[in-house]
RNA sequence: GGUCCCGUCGUCUAGUGGUUAGGAUAUCUGGUUCUCAUCCAGAAGAUCGCGGGUUCGAAUCCCGCCGGGAUCACCA
């Protein structure tokens, strides 16, 4: 049985660095029906931020990656929450001392600090082992708890990275407990791993070099290391740096907020370091979970790019049906569309789905179904056909237009034959007369497509903004 | 500085000795009676980080170099 586990520290907001390694952890254990367990590691209670635990749960829910075991949802090998699990730690802490594989530190953090800044001025690595005490004093847990470390080669594997080693001159004397009483994650992490039978350790990149001090504690605890794999990073859209919340790396609540669908956040962030090879570039939940490898996953950094997401999201808004979306959107109407009739709003949606990128940008494209846009003569004195015409003449096929217009029963066929009516009789091109009849009905930027969109204004509204427009325009 | 990892169009990538180095996105052009978008067609864009070698043949194997990243916490 396969078991893997998402271990985040609640110090912050899940950013998609953070949930590409839950997801990852997640599909290896669903493709094979296994186990995905949430394990909150808080064992720095300086660094730990209100209310970012909620927030953990909150963003894996909503992107759907359900965990079978953890905090909130209790199962068989609790706690989930490292700070109730104290006394296991002690337990194994104990184990280490009695093989003479612990030992207390007795220099206070100033003395360690100046063997480390000995060690950086002769260019040097710092290595706690070099100053390992001949008699240490008895731990009474006012000493940090170091691990006596044996520094031999280590060789392993790593599902992503392929075959790893390294020397004995990366192994050091790590601190396992803190004078908080709390493990440090290097302890704790193995320690959890191990009691809660988890068989796949999915990681991100900053962790590997710290592989090799984990396999030598595995060895002093007489534990199976666990299968691991180190995913690399995400970088930011500039630079080769490591995502990060300090390069504007979004909480991927900010993107559920801004309209991006929680499937299309979750293919794109799998393919981004992933593809199963073929030349497909979306994916749903459930192909993720077929075909989703770790040996697939790349080993080189990705860049996000926020461009390929809108493509990706905007894919799935178009392969949507409309109703199954509409129910989607209730929080990002325009304030103009609070009292528009549902069917009215559908049948807007209808029209703007396959631009819409993600759904906060609804009032933008939709507004002018709600509101009058105020004139903006601009829009026609930029414009490449219009600005060719005087006043007087825009006048003119707007009256040609209101009078046509005015016989039309408004449906989209009769529409459509009225203005065809219109381009013969005015002798205008499809480019002015069309564009004229657009800007003076709707006064937006872009709109759909003109005889759709006049049919969803309806008569009044259409004959009403192009009266409008004429006076405007005298 | 030590250790480890990485390096194919701007971006995400396919590619594991023989390909006109493929796809997607982004960009540009044309078409779809108007705009934006979609869709379709097309263009441009990669001396496969660089230099050696092995080989009849190398993006692919080997060596060196360069560049980038991670790490060297009582943080995870």
């Amino acid at each position: 049985m396969i078991r893997t586990r998402f271990a985040p520290s609640p110090t912050g907001y899940l950013h998609v660095g953070g949930i590409r390694t839950a997801l990852f952890a997640w599909l290896v254990a669903k493709q094979t029906k296994g186990i995905f367990v949430l394990r909150l590691e808080d064992t720095d209670k300086n660094r730990e931020v209100e209310g970012s635990a909620q927030h953990l749960i909150d963003s894996l829910n909503i992107l759907g990656l359900k965990y079978d075991e953890g905090p909130d949802v209790g199962g068989d090998f609790g706690p989930y929450k490292q700070s109730d699990r104290l006394d296991i730690y002690k337990k194994w802490a104990n184990k280490l001392i009695e093989d003479g594989r612990a030992y207390a530190d007795p220099y206070s953090t100033q003395e360690v600090q100046l063997f480390r800044e000995q060690a950086q001025k002769n260019k040097l690595p710092f290595l706690y082992r070099n100053h390992r005490p001949d008699k240490p004093p008895k731990w009474d847990g006012t000493q940090p708890l170091r691990f006596k470390s044996d520094p031999k080669v280590h060789k392993w594997h790593d599902e992503v990275m392929g075959d790893l080693s390294t020397g004995p001159e990366v192994i050091d004397d790590f601190i396992l407990i803190k004078t908080d009483g709390y493990p440090t994650y290097n302890f704790a992490h193995i320690v959890d791993d191990h009691e809660m039978a988890i068989t796949h350790i999915i990681r991100g990149q900053e962790f590997i070099s710290s592989v090799p001090n984990y396999l030598n504690l595995y060895e002093a605890l007489e534990i199976k290391p666990p299968i691991m794999a180190t995913v690399p990073h995400i970088l930011g859209a500039e630079g080769n740096k490591k995502l990060g919340k300090r390069d504007g790396a979004k909480d991927v609540l900010d993107y559920i907020r801004d309209g991006y669908l929680p499937e299309a956040l979750v293919s794109f962030i799998a393919t981004l370091g992933w593809n199963d090879g073929t030349e497909q570039e979306v994916f749903s939940r459930d192909e993720l979970v077929k075909k989703f490898s770790l040996d697939r996953v790349q080993k080189s950094g990705a860049r996000f790019d926020e461009q390929r997401l809108r493509w990706v999201n905007g894919s799935f808004i178009r392969a949507m049906d409309t109703d199954e979306l509409y129910t989607l959107t209730a929080d990002y109407w325009p304030k103009s569309a609070s009292d528009a009739p549902e069917p009215y709003k559908q049948q807007v949606l209808g029209q703007i789905q396959e631009r819409l990128k993600f759904l906060s940008e609804i009032p933008e494209l939709t507004n002018f179904f709600f509101e009058d846009l105020p004139v903006n003569l601009d829009l026609i004195s930029s414009h490449k056909q219009l600005k060719k015409l005087d006043k007087q003449e825009l006048v003119n096929l707007l009256e040609q237009t209101l009078a046509a217009l005015a016989e039309s029963d408004f449906s989209i066929k009769d529409l459509n034959e009225k203005l065809n009516g219109l381009l013969e009789k005015s002798n205008q091109k499809p480019a002015v007369l069309f564009s004229l009849i657009r800007v003076a009905t709707t006064w937006a930027q872009s709109s759909p497509a003109l005889a759709e969109s006049l049919n969803i204004l309806g008569k009044d509204l259409t004959l009403n903004r192009i009266n409008n427009s004429i006076e405007a325009l005298r």
